[in-house]
DNA sequence: GTATAAGTCCCTGTTAACCGGTATTTGCCA
DNA sequence: TGGCAAATACCGGTTAACAGGGACTTATAC
């Protein structure tokens, strides 16, 4: 098992929980995305614990380089309650084969571990086959978000740095209709500015920040 | 001791390392600034280690609320080594007495946490009026940064939504020097954008998120 | 004593963003 | 099948932001 986490804490945290563990050994630990590949390479590993933003930074995407290098490891998001929106579309990709609540308390760690054994040794297959795993610690259910589908990807772009024109390029869509999904988002975000929407965003994790 | 800190599992490892020492006790562990107050107000605590964001959230400035409602007790900050700026801020503000970073290894925390107890119980002064304390873990030295004093000032405004205009006001400066700020901003932070600002600010920890 | 950096101020433009409407098509679902 | 939400598109008008200049004062450093 690897272990990728920027934070030395819940590094230690998950490493006192595994040590009452028999299954799972760390053999990987690091916070470094690069780093965790160079090691992958040399020393394989059935799983991959890794927090959420790290496996999928824009940019980087750890998630990718993963899949393409290593397809056989299991990845398993750490996450935090508010990060439902990343973890969702990660099992919709079928990216993550489960994910572990960062901020749950210890002994429902250890059952969720337990339960990762069963499911993940027992058959051999990813979350996409499994409709309904007993890893998922807890149905993510997201906030109401009252944000229409389009309205989000027009976000994103906004975020991304994109002009209203290039926004309309990229969705092949008229400049005039951007501009209506930016006011719609204005006046549901209760924001005014850009800068109000993007901290909403980042405050919501409507995208995926650093 | 009181514990205010966002991740439960940093919560557990600062527990774990405090329960092989004798000199502190956590009495009120809590994620949650208000009911933090709230608490504070029952069970009197000497030392409050708290996340330094959660000190720090702008518009809440619990560290402030600490200082008003409980001038005696000593605020300890944990931090990420992109902190600085802030830690070094709040440093000169003489808001806290003293910092741990949060990704040192567990030796180093005890070791420090060994340095606290000389400095905050043999004297009862505050950082100010000792210049070089060896609470302080290592010399926190901030990344040349190019942008003046100036400049971060603006940044900040910048960030918390303020036009040209109303950061001209704030800092008693014609609307023309916050344009001057802005475009040396720009070209330092090689950026072109509100977006791409903001997004190099919180990269650099330039400003308080969340 | 003279560079150098920081901070201040102003000018001329251009344009993207924003405000406020209105309106059409599509598909879902009750 | 009638209502509703989503997505699409347009228009006229205003303004803040941004580009790219120049220039002056003050203080510190060498």
């Amino acid at each position: 098992m690897a272990i990728a986490e920027d934070h030395q804490t819940v590094i230690d945290g998950l490493l006192t929980l595994l040590q009452r563990n028999e299954y799972f050994k760390a053999v990987i630990i690091t916070t470094n995305p690069n780093e965790l590949l160079r090691q992958m390479a040399c020393t394989p590993v059935d799983i991959l614990f890794a927090d959420i933003t790290m496996l999928y930074r824009t940019g980087h995407e750890l998630v990718n380089k993963v899949k393409e290098l290593f397809p056989q490891v299991k990845m398993v998001a750490l996450f935090e309650k508010e990060q439902h929106n990343i973890v969702n579309t990660m099992i919709e990709e079928g990216s993550i084969t489960g994910y572990v609540l960062k901020s749950i308390d210890k002994h429902s760690i250890t059952k969720a571990l337990e339960n990762m054994i069963e499911k993940i040794y027992s058959t051999d297959k990813t979350l996409k086959e499994m409709p309904n795993p007993t890893v998922r610690l807890r149905k993510v259910t997201p906030e109401q978000s009252h944000l229409t589908g389009r309205e989000l990807e027009v976000i994103r772009l906004i975020e991304q740095e994109y002009s209203n024109k290039q926004i309309a390029e990229r969705l092949f869509i008229s400049e005039r209709t951007v501009e209506t999904h930016r006011k719609n988002i204005f006046r549901k975000t209760k924001t005014n500015s850009v800068i109000g929407l993007i901290k909403y965003a980042y405050n919501h994790k409507l995208v995926i920040i650093r």
